[in-house]
RNA sequence: GCGCCCGUAGCUCAACUGGAUAGAGCAUUUGAUUUCGGCUCAAAAGGUUAAGGGUUCGAAUCCUUUCGGGCGCACCA
């Protein structure tokens, strides 16, 4: 067991007993969770737990009295050396060297394959989904990176995943894509120049998908052109589809927001949703920000959506009888939920708040049984180059794409710098600071740590032999930071449960970027005082030292495949 | 106008979801090393966690007011 069950559950059973001991009910103990860290600083000992301040309460003494009766326990346990009950009544722990060697040799045991204890779940998330009406720029590949993140992370706890994009192929966007087209494509057939009207979608790229499509078919006329519009989705998709692939992003699924809404499928959820009161043919209330003048008052379908919190009611079917992209959306969960999913998770732009209330609310109205429905929210991701904001406007399409960035600094640097921040903040991007190649760049200072591992690993032949053989003691890893190696990697498994239950990412790169600095400070002992140097001439000192090197390898190896940032053996 | 998110060192970010003296990396200062003012290493300094009030053993974290920034609020996605 690893230090954290370990002490857990020691800890655990101490607390059983002095409840029983003082003839006090146990009930609490479901219902309020104590930690058990990494002290913060060296003279906190090597972990501490705040056990005594969340239960005394309920013990009706005081933190530190009741610290100090666990302590009593905690010191009968033979590999702790000291234990102390500091101010408020936090627990101190000393642990023998030999623990952590104990430690480190169950670490190795596990071999990659740790059990997480976590019931297993059908897990659903949608993520990326962008209208296929361009390339992908920089917020979708946050939202992209981010999900696949995720869904590694939830896998490697023991859920299973299905990784979908939603495909906006139906409603106005499409149409006005087939437009824009439809309009470059006139003007090649007359080899005129006319400006493109502003109802319609700007940039160069759509320009050069008509000139394929011209090209390709060899269009005469633009009503052929009609019978090709199938063709222009596939085109763009297929771009869109290589991008992915160039983050290292599969999804499983790829769902047609057209084969959901069909029309079949429409009338039955319109009619459950009036069935259910849920739905009525009515008025919709000016929204606040637009004025009178501005605002034509028509019947439609909408969702009592103001009974569940929301500022209005919305719209689920258009005044003209066409769908909403809400109606639709609720056709898509309510077939995942059909799918027989059992958590679902959606990583959208912050730009669709304002969904994220109607649409849990009417799925909660229409689907009984229990589910999770998450909505996890990127926030934006602003450009910076030269210090400077780049101005960008999708509107205009004049935006920077994420191809370009990849090229620029790299896969692995952009996947590191979208998972390393929490969803919620807004990231400043900066062009400059990730294409460093030293130690300021936080993924190549963990991408280096792990070359140097490897770098280290090659050398010494006649002692990796005989640790393949499993000739080897750790009985000589004593020093400070050979101590906090080992406590850094087998807080592992820990930093990825959290990560997995709590959506968050972004711990991973944090604890590798810990992990790497914990080791290069190591390493550099050796450049201080000779007899700290990694490979030493006492073959069993360089062993125990050389397992430690590997261990921290393999550790980062996976923090980073994990990522799926790549581990190159030497940079 | 209303709603949500954010505000932490000069800058970019952490803080194990309510725990200890709020931590890192840049940048700064000092020292060591280097036949390099540039590389590397070490140390120091840097904070009323935007501001006020509240909740409790304990608050960056929860509640509340104010200020500042972002996003959203018919249809479109």
């Amino acid at each position: 067991m690893l230090f954290q069950e370990y002490l857990k559950k020691e800890i655990f059973e101490i607390v059983i007993k002095l409840l029983e001991k003082m003839n006090l009910e146990s009930d609490f103990l479901e219902k309020h969770f104590f930690n058990v860290e990494i002290s913060q600083k060296q003279n906190f000992g090597d972990l501490s737990s705040n056990v005594a301040l969340v239960f005394s309460k309920f013990f009706k003494i005081s933190p530190e009295k009741l610290a100090e009766l666990i302590s009593i326990e905690l010191r009968k346990d033979k590999y702790v050396l000291k234990v102390e009950v500091i101010k408020p009544g936090f627990i101190n722990i000393f642990f023998s060297n030999l623990f952590w060697q104990n430690q480190l040799s169950q670490f190795i045991k596990l071999d990659g394959s740790y059990n997480y204890n976590l019931k297993t779940k059908s897990i659903c998330i949608e993520f990326v989904s962008a209208n296929p009406t361009g390339l992908m720029h920089i917020g979708h590949a946050r939202g992209a990176v981010l999900g696949d993140a995720m869904s590694s992370v939830l896998q490697e706890v023991g859920h299973n995943i299905t990784k979908e994009y939603y495909i906006n192929d139906a409603g106005e966007q499409i149409k006005k894509l087939n437009k824009t087209i439809l309009f470059h494509v006139e003007n090649l057939l007359e080899d005129s120049e006319n400006p493109l009207p502003d109802d319609l979608y700007p940039g160069e790229y759509l320009k050069n998908i008509a000139k394929k499509i011209f090209n390709k078919f060899a269009l005469k006329k633009s009503s052929e052109l009609k019978e090709k519009e199938e063709k222009i989705l596939e085109i763009i998709l297929s771009d869109i589809k290589k991008d992915l692939v160039d983050l290292n992003i599969n999804h499983d699924n790829f769902v047609s927001e057209k084969s959901i809404s069909s029309s079949d499928n429409i009338k039955k959820l319109k009619n459950k949703l009036l069935e259910l009161k849920l739905a009525y043919y009515g008025f919709q209330e000016k929204p606040k920000n637009i004025s009178s003048e501005d605002w034509e008052q028509k019947e439609q379908l909408l969702f009592c959506s103001k009974k569940f919190g929301d500022d209005s009611d919305r719209a689920l079917m258009k005044p003209s009888g066409e769908v909403t992209y809400f109606m639709s959306d609720l056709l898509y969960h309510t077939d995942k939920i059909k799918r027989k999913f059992e958590i679902l998770i959606n990583i959208w732009g912050v730009d669709h708040f304002g969904y994220v209330k109607r649409l849990k609310s009417a799925l909660s109205q229409l689907i009984k049984h229990d589910y999770i429905f998450d909505i996890k929210l990127t926030s934006l991701v602003n450009l910076i180059k030269k210090g400077e904001k780049l101005k960008m406007s999708k509107r205009k399409g004049d935006y920077i794409t994420m191809r370009e960035v990849i090229k620029e600094v790299g896969v692995d640097a952009l996947r590191f710098m979208m998972i390393s921040r929490n969803a919620d903040k807004t990231i400043d991007f900066d062009f400059d600071s990730l294409k460093i190649k030293n130690k300021d760049n936080p993924v190549f200072y963990v991408q280096y740590a792990y070359a140097r591992c490897m770098s280290i690993l090659e050398i010494p032949k006649k002692e990796i032999k005989e640790i393949e053989k499993g000739e080897y003691k750790l009985d000589y890893l004593i020093l400070h930071e050979e101590k906090m190696l080992i406590k850094y990697i087998c807080n592992f498994y820990n930093v990825i449960k959290n990560s997995a239950e709590y959506f968050e990412p972004h711990r991973i790169t944090n604890y590798l970027y810990d992990l790497s600095k914990t080791f290069h400070n190591y390493w550099g002992l050796g450049n201080i005082d000779n007899k700290n140097k990694i490979i030493t001439d006492n073959n069993d000192l360089t062993k125990s030292r050389l397992i430690l090197v590997k261990v921290v390898s393999m550790t980062l190896n996976k923090g980073l495949s994990l990522l799926k940032i790549s581990s190159p053996k030497s940079m």
